[in-house]
DNA sequence: TCCATAATACAACATTTATTGAATTATTGA
DNA sequence: TCAATAATTCAATAAATGTTGTATTATGGA
């Protein structure tokens, strides 16, 4: 079940960051990819080119912000995406769109808008 | 109707940058608050108590990334958000998701990821 | 125990991004 | 036309981020 709800400012600033830089979202989409296997930190340095200690610094980062979820095997940190914030993400994005008539979101842009358009209405608060 | 495939890397990062900074998230915001009718620069200036110069340096910024749409109305400049395009990213991140082999999503995280996760299996691609 | 490996923490430096004030362009209304 | 307003551009400064090398912690295998 997806709960709208869990998303605030603070939380949504520090995604919208975590995943602006190209590193990071390289890290990113590649845990995506991976699925619930997930990756140990060397793999991912080892995949994407990138120092350890560097890649240290983003996945700290990753993690602070929830992106990513990491659990410890012996020596071997492994780093797993979490897409769920994504979803929450999106839901707080588009809850308050059209000052609550979201109707009028079809005259937005390019294509339909808000949460209609993501999830279709009768998925909305689902 | 969405169209799936208009995003890649850099497009994904320029709008994960715009989105990181707490003005242009607060700009975004309340244009996504106010739909269609949008806002010309004056009054998201005021509303935000964010003055002039380092607004239009925001607004450049969520413009170039395609987040927000500007028109001119005589000498003003009226902004309106772009949602289609937060529905494209997500589009986007969960397109390769578990390596094609979404239903392992299930077990990702706290809850259902992938595009079925936001849009229901019927909805993608659609 | 001892050495090699995995990963992180810390500090110095390099780079990028944000903010401010002054100047510029363009439009409206007197 | 001329003054006032809306918004932007530009240049200088301030602040935040990213990167690198060295040192540290902790685990696993000889």
């Amino acid at each position: 079940m997806l709960y709208y709800g869990m998303m605030d400012k603070p939380i949504a600033l520090s995604i919208f960051e975590s995943l602006s830089s190209a590193t990071r979202l390289d890290v990113f989409r590649l845990l995506v990819k991976k699925g619930p296997e997930g990756m140990v930190a060397g793999e991912i340095g080892a995949a994407l080119e990138v120092p350890p200690t560097n890649l240290s610094f983003h996945l700290k980062a990753l993690t602070h912000a929830g992106l990513v979820s990491v659990a410890q095997e012996g020596r071997y940190q492994r780093y797993r995406a979490n897409m769920a914030l994504m979803v929450d993400l999106i839901a707080y994005l588009t809850a308050e769109c059209c000052a609550g008539h979201p109707e009028q979101c079809a005259g937005m842009a390019e294509a339909g808008a808000c949460l209609d358009a993501v999830c279709g209405p009768a998925r909305a608060m689902q």
